[in-house]
DNA sequence: CAGTGGTCTAGACCACAGG
DNA sequence: CTGTGGTCTAGACCACTGG
């Protein structure tokens, strides 16, 4: 008799298992939750559960009748988590500070119009700070803020509390896409980076929405030897 | 009385819609899933997999007798599907393109033995390749294999298949790392590349084991222009 | 210790899409 | 049309951990 495998966990390792051994090929259709169910001795709620989350990792492809396959080419999936720079920095141990450089409001350049999807000639924040790491230059950010996330607020002017930090508090957003991408250091951000002019840095350009409403634009600069990990 | 939310995604979008709105403000503590399951007219389990689907996406922090609390600083997660070149390219509607630039057996530098956890005098397979779309440099890639996994193989050289394809149709991993950064180009990644030296390019760097054992360690580099997207 | 989330179950119905 | 995954339910027990 086959061993039991009583928890969604368990279920998952083995389900892991067969695909890693190799007893259920790349491409290959795989038993329905049902026979599983009974073949594992538990319920097919429990079953499901398992290969859902296998399936949210990649290793399979479910679909309504047609069944549960190996995928061929399995889609990687590396999670980032983003979370605010003092936390980063902290997590790593090393101690936070926060530098804002300028603070001003004006009319963005157009191509942060376009991709914040707001009309060009509409005034804005601009704030321009430097995160640290024990002293060091951590990332620099150049950032545009809509306003009207601010109304009702008294006014903060982002000298003590970086934008960053305030606005996840206050300024929540619905939707938001990020990208990465590699650049050379300008003399001016290498800088307030503290290297050499043409660096190559790391940047990541984040925007966010609230219900349709440009919350903010932030092109952000990363210190040289910035690294984003995850696992597999 | 209350609307009733009668499928799991109808109660997320409900807990979403609050947390937004900010009926539920950071760092609060929420009603516990059997009165919320009772307001919204449906069982607990369905309560349940909302609230945790929520919390898999960093906007609330759950705990066992603590309850739940709307994140204060919500960690964003940002998936990036990392799919075979061969795919990517494709899907972005371009030709997909190889060539192998290199095939040896040697030992690996000493950092590349270090990471992959093999002993500094093991002998192993190193594949230069690169990937082209629309015939122009998509990504240039430097690679070493552990010849274990390709045992009971017919040889393969990766002259046209890549290895990138091939190891993940015939060598599972189990655990693997990924990390971002950005580096200026030698003048032979250049050229490979098709861009001036000392651009600032997009490195990936991978690392995958099998229990335990390495699979392969590769670096990657992408073209000057290439950007990692997200949404969140 | 007691309240919370975490999970399992057996059964049911539904939505979808393959054949 | 029919088999598959997707989901809901009511109830139960468990595991963890805060107070």
């Amino acid at each position: 008799m086959t061993a039991q495998f009583r928890n969604w966990q368990a279920v998952q390792d083995e389900v892991l298992r067969r695909i890693h051994a190799r007893e259920w090929m790349p491409g290959e259709l795989i038993p329905n939750e049902a026979d599983l169910a009974q073949e594992f001795g538990c319920a097919r709620a429990t079953v499901n559960r398992a290969l859902r989350a296998v399936a949210q990792n990649g290793l399979l492809e479910r679909r309504r009748k047609a069944g549960t396959r190996v995928a061929a080419q399995p889609v990687a999936k590396a999670t980032l988590n983003i979370a605010v720079f003092r936390k980063e920095v902290e997590d790593r141990g090393q101690k936070y500070g926060y530098h804002r450089i300028e603070y001003r409001r004006g009319v963005p350049p157009m191509p942060v119009c376009a991709a914040m999807k707001v009309p060009a000639d509409r005034p804005m924040i601009f704030v321009r700070a430097l995160h640290l790491a024990d002293d060091m230059p951590y990332a620099y950010e150049n950032r545009w803020i809509n306003p009207d996330v601010m109304r009702g607020d008294e006014e903060e002017e982002f000298d003590r509390v970086s934008a960053n930090e305030w606005l996840l508090e206050h300024a929540p957003y619905t939707d938001g896409e990020i990208s990465f991408s590699a650049s050379s250091a300008t003399q001016d951000e290498a800088d307030y980076l503290g290297c050499p002019a043409a660096s190559a840095v790391m940047v990541m350009d984040r925007l966010t929405w609230n219900s349709g409403a440009a919350v903010t634009s932030v092109r952000v600069l990363f210190a040289p030897s910035h690294k984003l990990r995850t696992v597999l």
